[in-house]
RNA sequence: GGGGCGAUGGCGGAAUUGGUAGACGCGUCGGUCUUAGGAACCGAUAGAGCAAUCUGUGAAGGUUCGAGUCCUUUUCGCCCUACCA
């Protein structure tokens, strides 16, 4: 039999798509529409299995939208700034705009051999100027709604990239890219003023009903909001100081203050900037600083000031002020009223010190003895050697209490405060977008002129010096208007603000004037159906809420609030790693094995470590090259194996197996698609047709349940299920109208998922049917006409299935019962109980 | 330290609301065809037993006519987060 040949049958639809425009897609307001979105990717050289994954999964939905007759809108991009290029660019001495859109050239034909139903005339990359213009002009609008701000801060230096890294940039006191241990240093920063939104952005999420809720736990944890309140602290000392603001979430406590700490970079600390010990003892913290092994160890170390802190509900108590190493700067104000006896860091320091531990919450089931000895107690309770607070259930009723008393006295209010900061956006880098501002001679910030947009980033510029390369173009830098000498600000934007609006542009990729234009956004947002990698969990996508909420800001025309509607976390696709005698990585490609347990390598013939199951990456060798896998098997096999194997959320594992039965499952689909054509040719009379348009009744029934919840790995297992059962079941009659349509229909349901196959099917197909792309409808008639399985169970244990027509009776089943000479057996002489009976399901027989 | 997710055959995984545990695939075993097959096709495949049948979803207990699914305790694994006052 003639074999499918993939290599002649993809390219061909491809180019037929593609001459086609079949994916274009203009607004039309009188269709329902639908947005796919999977997360652009980083041009980073070639595609990745985690891409496969990610765009197969939009894509069968995308295919599958479209036939239910959306209006789809799948668009694709590049996410092409960034510092990988900068870096590759000073390596191999080359522009890092050409190495951009090289890399972008090689993905996109990459993607394209995939045969995904992207809108190509809406691509767009982040680096080109058509794109980041319109990001200048939001940039100027943010600044003039003051959400932008200049400031001078500690920042996170990288000095491997020599770049500032934003805070969630910084993993265990490292760059994330680089590994470099980050260093502090105070720079002036351009600020997102994201934590204006903390609290919309917090209440939004109850909304977002169909996103993970473990993305929106995480969105939750990260914006850290606490109830609690500001108390000032009187201080007493030989510095000009009377007073310091603390934040703390248990003001009922307040009985047990032995000490009042503060950070290093705490304004007070200025005072002491020329004392050496205090000097000594900075370089110290810095040592510890924030590494893991660091905050395991949990040393709490403090300098004493000959400052003291007055007790706000107790006068008469005086106790020391420290810096502490403990105490975060940019967390409250600052400054840590220490409460020992309830809280576990304060109880190591004092430890430490000497200070005074004094139990002031008692937990329910202790006695009134109860003293905090050991470790803090951090339970609930009833407040104790408190005054007036005494006998308050801590912490609820106490804290709101201390609160009250606080308020009354003018000592302190009601505070809420969040963890989530401002975003940093300053990055010293070339490979950017270009912040519009410019500086007078006397430092003043002016905004770029709109008519002056953008500020294009030079071209041919020498890469190779310390710093941010943007410095050092003095030609570029130094601009004259209206007779009026400037600077540029050489700093660029995150690389985030691209990707927090890309799906606005998606909308209008073309519009000259403005980022979007506003019918556009009406008519497509918000983005249906967001798919992409869980480790955006917390920064892309909340950032790109925050940039919705900051356009809205003060604007009657624009009303999005939610950018995704809808997302999905894809897992990851993983494979085992090998490593040689020299424990140096392997790549799948250098190894082989006879028994599928021992590998060896190919080169030395030695046997190699075989490592567990890992997410792929280049570190690790344990990549497997997509466009080497659709060569071999072709595209819709690689689609198949894909998604077949885990459900999509959950991490995949690449076999080879796997990957070759996809292979084989699209032959044997080629060899049933022989058998209905030869099939329909001999016009046989109908014995078997009812079957037949059960089967594929219930089988539309479902892959459409299963393909509206994501669970495309159970469809595969329905089809292979469908190949098995249609194989058998045409050995006997079926009419050719039968035959027919319900081929019709299976072809229709194979498309989304493996495209070339069902297209090239369809068309030969013509000949006996030709309608529309329209997805199948299940019959729900013919749904309830199927019959059932009936577990009969006695005692509570499975005896025997009876297969009925759907809903019959409780005495039906009974009398089938009787006259089922195996049940017979089990119920005689015996007495009948109870009987449990669920319609279509089960009954279950209780008998002594 | 805090939060979340998970544990089902040799492996990946199926199993609406509690209602046939192990769909489907891989692997393995057997067979057919073949000079040969690592191709194709057919069959078997949770464990124990000749069988009827019994035992089985990390462990222990509970609720229920009935638990992979619900509750309590516990063990292990993974992920996120991290001195947040």
């Amino acid at each position: 039999m003639e074999r499918y040949n993939f290599n002649i049958i993809e390219e061909k639809w491809q180019d037929f798509w593609e001459k086609n425009k079949s994916f274009k897609t203009v607004a039309d307001k009188n269709k329902k529409k639908f947005y796919v979105l999977e997360m652009f990717p980083y041009p980073s050289g070639k595609i990745h299995m985690g891409h496969v994954r990610n765009y197969t999964i939009g894509d069968v939905l995308a295919r599958y939208k479209s036939m239910q007759g959306f209006n789809v809108l799948h668009p694709m991009g590049w996410d092409a700034f960034g510092m990988p290029a900068e870096n590759a660019a000073r390596e191999n001495k080359l522009d890092p705009k050409e190495w951009t859109n090289s890399n972008i050239t090689t993905m996109k034909n990459q993607l394209k051999k995939l045969g995904l139903s992207i809108d190509w005339d809406r691509e767009i990359s982040t680096c080109s100027e058509d794109y980041y213009k319109h990001q200048q002009i939001f940039f100027l609008e943010l600044l003039e709604k003051k959400l932008i701000y200049r400031k001078e801060n500690y920042v996170n230096w990288d000095p491997v990239d020599e770049t500032v890294l934003a805070n969630e940039q910084v993993i265990d006191g490292k760059g994330w890219r680089s590994g470099a241990v980050v260093e502090r240093k105070k720079l002036s920063q351009w600020f997102f003023n994201i934590s204006k939104f903390s609290q919309d952005l917090l209440d939004g999420l109850d909304a977002l009903d169909s996103w993970p809720n473990k993305v929106k736990t995480m969105q939750k944890n990260w914006i850290g909001k606490s109830f609690g309140c500001e108390i000032e602290f009187k201080i007493e000392g030989q510095l000009p100081i009377d007073k310091i603001k603390c934040f703390t979430t248990r003001p009922d406590t307040l009985f047990g203050f032995s000490f009042l700490a503060l950070s290093i970079d705490h304004e007070i600390s200025s005072f002491y900037k020329d004392n050496k010990e205090f000097i000594d003892f900075k370089e110290e913290c810095s040592k510890t600083g924030t590494t893991e092994e660091a905050i395991a160890v949990g040393e709490k170390i403090g300098f004493k000031t000959n400052l003291k802190a007055i007790n706000p509900l107790n006068p008469s108590q005086k106790v020391p002020v420290y810096f502490a190493n403990f105490v975060l700067m940019d967390y409250g104000f600052g400054a840590v009223f220490g409460c020992p006896a309830h809280d576990q860091r304060d109880f190591d320091f004092a430890k430490k010190y000497n200070l005074e531990i004094k139990t002031v919450v008692r937990p329910h089931e202790k006695d009134k003895n109860f003293k905090v000895e050991n470790e803090a107690y951090s339970g609930p309770g009833v407040i104790i050697n408190s005054e007036f607070l005494n006998g308050f259930e801590a912490p609820n009723n106490s804290v709101i209490e201390t609160i009250k008393i606080l308020e009354e006295k003018k000592l302190g209010k009601k505070q809420i405060n969040y963890r989530l900061k401002d975003w940093g956006v300053s990055r010293q880098r070339y490979w950017g977008c270009p912040i519009p501002v410019m500086y007078d001679q006397d430092g003043k910030v002016h905004p770029v002129p709109k008519s002056m947009l953008p500020v294009k980033l030079p071209e041919n510029i020498d890469l190779n010096v310390k710093g941010n390369p943007l410095d050092s173009i003095e030609n570029w830098k130094q601009i004259e208007i209206d007779g009026k000498k400037y600077t540029r600000e050489t700093d660029t934007l995150d690389t985030f603000v691209c990707s927090s609006w890309y799906y606005l542009r998606f909308c209008s990729p073309n519009e000259k004037n403005y980022g979007f234009e506003k019918s556009d956004i009406d008519y497509w947002m918000p983005v249906d159906q967001y798919i992409g990698g869980v480790e955006h969990a917390i920064l892309h996508l909340l950032y790109s809420r925050f940039f919705m909420r900051a356009i809205n800001f003060e604007n009657k025309d624009f009303n999005i609030k939610e950018p995704f509607q809808s997302l999905f976390t894809q897992g990851m696709v993983c494979h085992e790693t090998f490593k040689d005698e020299k424990n140096n990585w392997l790549n799948p490609d250098e190894v082989f094995s006879e028994d599928g347990k021992n590998f060896f390598s190919i080169k030395e013939k030695k046997q190699v470590k075989v490592g567990p199951s890992e997410s792929m990456s280049k570190s690790k060798k344990n990549t497997i090259d997509p466009e080497k896998m659709i060569n071999n098997y072709g595209a819709d096999s690689v689609r198949l194996f894909i998604m077949s194997d885990s459900p999509p959320e959950k991490d995949v594992q690449w076999s080879t197996e796997g990957m070759e039965g996809s292979f084989k499952f699209i032959q044997k689909l080629w060899s049933l698609n022989k058998k209905f054509t030869d099939k329909i040719k001999k016009n046989e009379k109908g014995v078997n047709d009812d079957t037949i348009i059960k089967y594929t009744n219930s089988l539309i029934n479902k892959i459409t349940n299963n393909l509206e919840n994501f669970r495309y790995n159970v469809i595969i297992a329905n089809f292979y299920e469908m190949y098995n059962f249609l194989n058998k079941e045409l050995e006997k009659p079926v009419s050719k109208k039968v035959l027919i349509d319900n081929y019709y229909i299976i072809l229709k349901l194979l498309n989304p998922f493996v495209p070339h196959f069902a297209s090239e099917c369809l068309e030969k197909f013509s000949e006996f049917k030709k309608d529309n792309n329209e997805w199948p409808k299940a019959n729900e008639k013919l749904l309830a006409e199927e019959k059932v399985k009936i577990v009969v169970q006695i005692n509570g244990k499975k005896r025997e299935i009876l297969e009925t027509t759907k809903d019959i009776s409780e005495n039906e089943i009974l009398d089938m019962i009787n006259s089922n000479d195996k049940l017979k057996n089990y119920l005689y002489k015996k007495e009948l109980i109870k009987k449990i009976f669920v319609p279509n399901k089960i009954i279950n027989l209780i008998i002594k």
